[in-house]
DNA sequence: TTAAATGCAAAGGTTTTGCTCTGAC
DNA sequence: GTCAGAGCAAAACCTTTGCATTTAA
C-alpha cells in the first residue's frame, strides 16, 4: 500500500502544495467524500486552495489512475484511491451509510462473464442497494 | 412483461398525451438513451412537448418503479424500462457499445454478500468495464 | 528560467423549479 | 369544475475553462 503522494511522484507529477493537500486529505478520508466536501476538508489545511484547483487534482489524478471515480446516483462525484478502491459498495438505502466489501468469488465470476461475452475485463463499478435486516 | 402505460395506469398516473409519448418512447428504445435524447425522439412524435416535462415524467416513472435511472460515468442520467432492467451492462470502453447480460449465478451470489454483511438485497448496479478479446 | 499549476470569475452542461395556462378525470 | 400536469424561461447545481499570476523543477 503506497502512498498518494508517492505515486505522484513516482508517475513524475509536479507536487504541488496543493496536490499534496489533495492527496492527504484522500489518503486520510475512510468516507467517499465528493468534491465540495473534498475541498471543504483542503480548506482546514490550506484555506486558500480553490475549488477549481481540487477538481483539476481529482481529474489528473484520475487520468493517472491514482484515484477512482464513483458515482453512487446523487449528481456528485465521488473519488476515491485507486489502491484502496479494490472493493465493491453496500449502499444502505435507508439510512444512506456505505459499507464497502470485497469477494474473491464475485470478481471472478466477472472475468468469467466478461469472457463468456469475448470480453477482457479491466474494470468493474458495482453498488448494491440494501435495507437491514430487522433483528427481534 | 407488461407494457410501461399499463404499468403507469396501475399505479394510478394521470396519463396525460405527453407521459404516453414518453413511456412509448422508452417501451421502443433498445439502447440506453439519456434524456437529451429521449426529448429528441419524443419531440418526433409530439413536437410541442418540452424537454423539462421529460425530465419531469422519467423522475415520476422511476419513482413508482416504472424505470430505472442509470449513470454510466458521463454525467447524464439514462433510463430503462425496470421490467427490462433485470440485466446488467458490460461496456466496451474501445467503441463504447453497451452489451447486456444477466446472469443468475451472480445474482445469487449477491443476495448472499448481502446478508453476510447483514443486509437485505433490494437491488444492484454493475458495470462491467472491459475491451473485447482480439481474434487472430 | 520556463512550462505547468493556481485562483478567480465567468461559462458550460445537466437538471430542477416558479408560475401561468391547459387538460385529464 | 378541479387539481395535477405542461410549457416556458429562469435558476440551481456541479463541473470546466480562460486568463493573469504564481511556482515547482
Amino acid at each position: 500500500m503506497t502512498a498518494i503522494i508517492e505515486r505522484c511522484e513516482a508517475k513524475g507529477l509536479r507536487m504541488t502544495g496543493q496536490r499534496r493537500v489533495v492527496a492527504q486529505v484522500i489518503g486520510a478520508s475512510k468516507d467517499h467524500p465528493h468534491v465540495e466536501e473534498l475541498y471543504a476538508r483542503a480548506s482546514k489545511i490550506d484555506p486558500k486552495i480553490s475549488l477549481a484547483t481540487v477538481y483539476r487534482t481529482v481529474k489528473t489524478f484520475e487520468a493517472e489512475g491514482i484515484l477512482e471515480k464513483l458515482e453512487f446516483g446523487d449528481g456528485r462525484a465521488r473519488y476515491e484511491d485507486a489502491e484502496r478502491a479494490h472493493h465493491d459498495h453496500l449502499i444502505d438505502v435507508e439510512s444512506g451509510q456505505v459499507i464497502e466489501f470485497s469477494d474473491p468469488d464475485l470478481e471472478a465470476l466477472q472475468v468469467k462473464i466478461a469472457a463468456r461475452l469475448g470480453y477482457e475485463l479491466i474494470g468493474h463499478r458495482l453498488e448494491l442497494l440494501a435495507i437491514p435486516i430487522k433483528q427481534r
